[in-house]
DNA sequence: CTTTCCATTTGATTTGGGTCAAGGCACAGG
DNA sequence: CCTGTGCCTTGACCCAAATCAAATGGAAAG
């Protein structure tokens, strides 16, 4: 890791989400006095929608505090999530005016924004801030294409075990209890947002959540509140093979 | 479009593969002698795996003829493909030593490859290509989105019809019979293959294609030659809302 | 011309998850 | 305290696609 690793509004650095300039004094002058300049925040209420698809977007961002989705709809109705972003995940493609998804706060939300226009020319002047754009980008495509695999081929209970194992690994808020990899966090989603993350229905959802209770996978107190008595055991429902890196 | 559009790898530029030559005189100096430098080109017969997920990849490659793909495969041999490589398209992570995905060759196939180590350099002096690299993995990122929709919500018949549509129209070898967009052109999968691109069984496939020749919505030739009487209604045929690009 | 070997099609049957329809539960407002 | 109103659960039934099982067809080999 280089001392270029910016973070573009990364959860961790405090009041400045460019994670930068803590890690790295030596780079402090010109690019990053840029960026400050052409920052600023935005607070969305749970349930509010940042962007609608095809709307015009004059800016890129990321996540600072909360939860966002991603959604494509068809003219029918039928909705898939097709992006879960939590604190630090980067929004937005430069290069294009348009939203090409809905964009809609999940949970309470704090976005670090940048202008689009000056982002842009300071990318063409500042390599490190594309080669971090592309590390997150391909990460995000990694993501996207084990989601793939996930939609097209997982039996409903795996497609449960699955996003609660990817929740679980990715909160940061998650508190190990034991050695064994019992644990315990709250759902930020609803059921009806499981259901498009997975490429089912709010019905399926439910009923699979109960099954995996009824096995003794998980716990569940009140809707939202899920623990976990073993993580290995929920990766085995998860269909994937073993691992998969948890562990802080 | 800049002068430094460079690709990497494009079909179209000849016999050198990067089109930022014959495009722009002016950078003709360092940074392209370099890249020739750590260029080779490798082919491969249809079938034969180019490399196993988790193999060691000390390339990064774009495709100049033929096709290939990305799957994934999980313990109990259910295969997803989550990649679809046409003549242009890139394959490889910077960062990365190992291979995330099964690589195949589904047609005889020629890649041009860059080896990983002095690709990373050059990325690293040059900002160009992180930039154009970041423009492509954007584009993939897109592509894997909608693909997405595709296998969470559509039925069996119109994740066919979208899958033909896809096809026609990267396929630049197509030739429009007349102004209604009607058009022609092979298949290059296999049932399976497209079942894997589909997230269906291979009957599935078979069964839908024959509905859409039914229909007369597709005409088919032996297996694979396919001829497309009016693209406007196989459109229809994928619950996508109207247009979608297609002008070549 | 016959045989083998695939890829593909087609048919019969099963099934996982969707659809439709009631409740249940917790919390806010009157 | 009652009554909405969101969420969530559960049940009964249905259907699209999976599974299991032949049959077809075309191309290459003998």
């Amino acid at each position: 890791m280089s001392h270029h690793d910016l973070k573009l509004g990364a959860p961790d650095c405090g009041d400045c989400p460019i994670r930068h300039r803590a890690v790295c004094a030596r780079c402090e002058s010109d690019e990053l006095k840029r960026l400050e300049e052409i920052k600023y925040y935005r607070s969305f209420q749970a349930g509010q929608t940042v962007i609608w698809s095809g709307d015009r977007m004059d800016f890129v961002a990321s996540v600072v505090t909360g939860i966002a989705t991603l959604t494509q709809t068809m003219e029918d109705g039928r909705r898939q999530m097709v992006g879960l972003l939590l604190p630090s995940d980067f929004v937005g493609r430069p290069g294009r005016s348009a939203a090409a998804y809905d964009v809609t706060a999940t949970t309470d939300l704090v976005m670090c924004c940048f202008r689009k226009k000056p982002f842009e020319e300071l990318m063409s002047t500042t390599p490190h801030i594309a080669q971090r754009l592309l590390e997150m980008t391909l990460d995000e495509l990694d993501a996207a294409r084990e989601w793939m695999l996930l939609l097209g081929r997982k039996t409903a209970r795996e497609k449960i075990a699955s996003l609660l194992a990817i929740i679980a690994r990715r909160d940061t808020s998650l508190k190990l209890k034991s050695a064994k990899g019992a644990f315990t966090f709250d759902l930020p989603l609803t059921r009806e947002e499981m259901a498009d993350y997975l490429g089912l229905t709010l019905e399926t959802v439910s009923r699979q959540m109960s099954a995996l209770k009824r096995d003794g996978v998980i716990g569940l107190e009140g809707k939202r509140h899920i623990n976990v008595p073993n993580f290995d055991r929920l990766m085995e429902e998860t269909g994937d093979d073993s691992d998969g890196g948890m562990l802080g």
